[in-house]
DNA sequence: TATATTTATAGCATAACTGCTATAATAATT
DNA sequence: AATTATTATAGCAGTTATGCTATAAATATA
């Protein structure tokens, strides 16, 4: 993140999540499974209907994307959602 | 409508993508997890950061959220996130 | 029935997602 | 090297996700 970014953030006090450990590795499983499919970004983003600059941002980690789009690209690369999702989270290490 | 009008919109109508069929089977999903894992909505609120509200439109499939928004449900409910996409999305027929 | 719990709905304010457009940076190809 | 293709970045406008608070509806329990 940037330091702009990080200063802005600090100071109003935000109070949306922006789980960035978890936007990382989307990013990550999405840039593996495009390619794996033989898309390009404007590819994807042409006939998913997405921006390309929307298909950039999500694959830099940048923005926190909406299931919707995340629907449309798995629809457009022709994988099961479960795919994209391939991918560990830490889990809170918490319970009873 | 008026040719003016229409004009008018169109300039506007940059309306986001809402996936229904999407956005109802994981509310489908997500309750059918949450029940199973033993958590009411309001647990998995508070337990989770999200707000009562939140959970409930999600559920409803009133709203399309982030993937924050799941990612702290997936923690929260302890369950890999591929299952809470573990449901078939109608594909686009076409390619090639 | 009554009471408590759970789930759903509503309005407001704020943050942020997305499309759009343009440009820059990087990688691939000739 | 030059050209092309691909990926990344940036700012703006419009729409929407989210938290918050309150209330209503539905469901479970006594």
């Amino acid at each position: 993140m940037k330091l702009s970014a990080m200063i802005s953030r600090q100071k109003v006090d935000r109070k949306l999540i922006f789980d960035e450990e978890g936007i990382k590795a989307f990013a990550i499983q999405l840039k593996k499974i495009r390619i794996r499919e033989g898309f390009s970004q404007s590819q994807l983003a042409f006939e998913s209907g997405l921006s390309l600059s929307q298909i950039a941002r999500i694959e830099t980690a940048r923005i926190n994307p909406t299931l919707s789009t995340v629907f449309a690209i798995a629809r457009t690369l022709n994988v099961p959602l479960a795919d994209l999702f391939n991918f560990e989270l830490s889990q809170k290490e918490n319970n009873v």
